[in-house]
DNA sequence: GTCTATACATCGATAGAC
DNA sequence: GTCTATCGATGTATAGAC
């Protein structure tokens, strides 16, 4: 007797490890099926295709970590203390999570058909119907506590600033011989250092 | 009577269309062959492999953006004129050459030992014996022209800046309709504020 | 240098018994 | 639901004639 979905859990966990190590064409189906204990007909007949496995694998791991992330920020007016937030929660999620990073390469080089759909449904379950980041900035603007930006700019810059150093990290640790990105100095270091950029970067005019 | 590399050129130009298409394991040699007009044994008799024809393609295509890049850049003494024009011949020469981000990506994928040595050998060829960007920032820090600010942290601020927008550039839009990365409208608006932000964030303290 | 033909290896997927 | 056995397709690489 097995409760429900037993061996579909082993499966996507088998998968999850194989897709990371390898890449999902370097992925093999018999080496899943042989890391969760059945058969490469057994992994047909759960999920009918190497395609939709990987579908699955990557929604149950990445979906999580954006809700987390936007639980954490989106509860926020102080324009100050969300932009600190968005850092701060951005890093400390991927250095927790960091195989997500393989599947956000994944996804960029395929066109980011899934993610897309995927933050769009996060989203739309929250009742936005547009993303609230820039909205926020927007906001912010309007009240004077920051200077005229445009929104949509400066979310892409907080996104390339938290995230790069963690797509490209083995370049940078190549290039740059001091840093180690995983480690909790460097992360920390990070944090700071973009925050300060970009709270002096677009405090109102005159403002120390 | 063929001149020097006839055959080679046309494999090579034949291949990055491929590789750019398909990626570097959706690839197939046949594929190659045909476009170069040619069949499977000549390739592996020019190349021996997939791999080693790969890496050829990759180093053509990304050495001379990488020379171009610095040439534009490492003349340049003023503090301010060497960020704005880091920001802007870095996204000039991407928006110049789309097919260098797929490169990228890959490269990223796999750990980024060929980018890396690439780029060493760039600098070394140069005579420096370590990246120059940062060197250049904390000369300026010790001048007094900029605030005390982490030289690396800065310059992996304004790569990020600068290069993911390209990187994520079809999720990005997914997730932003309003924005065409590659548009000259958005290119010329992300200069300005990639600009701005960084400038009046490492202004000295006290200045306008 | 260039070709045809083929060896040799994998892999995803399925048929069919239990 | 789970297994064994195998199909069918495709891929890289090479042997050998010209």
């Amino acid at each position: 007797m097995t409760f429900t979905g037993e061996t579909e859990q082993k499966i996507i966990r088998a998968a999850t490890e194989v897709f990371l190590q390898r890449g999902k064409d370097g992925a093999r189906m018999q080496d899943i099926a042989d890391r969760a204990g059945i058969n490469k007909a057994l992994l047909h007949y759960y999920f009918r295709s190497k395609d939709r496995l990987y579908e699955k694998v990557f929604e149950t791991t990445v979906k999580s970590v954006f809700d987390e992330f936007l639980n954490a920020i989106l509860e926020t007016e102080d324009p100050v203390l969300f932009i600190k937030g968005f850092i701060e929660n951005y890093i400390d999620a991927l250095s927790r999570r960091p195989e997500m990073i393989r599947f956000i390469i994944w996804e960029i080089d395929q066109g980011g058909e899934q993610i897309g759909r995927m933050i769009q449904s996060i989203f739309s379950e929250r009742g936005f119907s547009e993303i609230p980041i820039p909205l926020k900035i927007q906001q912010a603007i309007g009240r004077g506590q920051i200077r005229q930006v445009d929104p949509i700019q400066l979310t892409l810059s907080l996104i390339g600033m938290c995230l790069h150093p963690f797509l490209a990290e083995r370049i940078l640790e190549k290039l740059f011989p001091a840093i180690s990105v995983t480690s909790p100095g460097f992360l920390e270091a990070r944090k700071k250092e973009v925050f300060d950029l970009v709270w002096k970067g677009i405090r109102p005019e005159g403002e120390p």
